[in-house]
DNA sequence: AACTGATGCAACCATACAGTTGTATCAACG
DNA sequence: CGTTGATACAACTGTATGGTTGCATCAGTT
């Protein structure tokens, strides 16, 4: 699944605040509305319902009419496009350890050799 | 390795930017300084010193004198600690769907059974 | 000590976010 | 079909981001 630069752009944006953060872990169970959600914060309900639009916007989460209720539910697919991401970090570093490792296989004694800094 | 909300903050705001991102990527090799890096992306050197200084108060780069440059290099514990948390949601995630196999397996034949919505 | 390569920082502009209060929409229920 | 529970949106404030240009600092090199 390809996910353009701005979209992940939002992913962290969303998640560089405790309250979206909060409110994303709440929302897998995908039982409560907006004004439930809201009571768990100290703030206004406005607030909390722009952190939802700002989560909706970033993919991160649904909402869905069940009675008189908007459900809101986390989308765990853009999740795992966010952690997808920091994993390539990882292997790229992993790529970089094992390839420092294979040189000083095929050269040792070579550790400490002093090399100009440019 | 405790972390606090205003520092995850940061973390994920270092992130929300397709710059930033490519920095860090590059500064895992951590053999560039801020002039290299600066001459890779269509902006000022000026903007590229203000990602990388954003990118420092988040805890994700260091920056070390190397002859008279000051080569920036990731700090993949940090990286690890962003990941680490994202994977909490998913933990939590997969405890309810194992919730929801084992109600299923308790009460078979309950399907479909209508309840109200409140 | 002077030069200069490399980085840091301040001031400024436009845009976006986090919060507030107040008003408007909208659909379920009696 | 009117009431009301629930959500959405608009306007405003303070603060942060992302970019610019220009100047200041700091440490190697000569």
């Amino acid at each position: 699944m390809r996910v353009a630069s701005p979209d992940i752009d939002r992913v962290f944006a969303a998640f560089a605040d405790h309250t979206r953060r909060d409110i994303v872990r709440r929302a897998i169970s995908g039982k409560e509305g907006v004004l439930e959600l809201a009571s768990h914060y100290p703030m206004s309900f406005a607030a909390v319902q722009k952190h939802v639009a700002v989560l909706e916007r970033a993919g991160l989460i649904t909402k869905q009419r069940v009675g008189r209720r908007k459900v809101v539910r986390t989308n765990m697919d853009r999740l795992f496009v966010a952690r997808r991401l920091l994993d390539q970090y990882e292997e790229v570093w992993r790529a970089r350890i094992d390839r420092i490792n294979e040189l000083i296989a095929e050269r040792p004694g070579t550790i400490g050799t002093k090399e100009p800094d440019r």
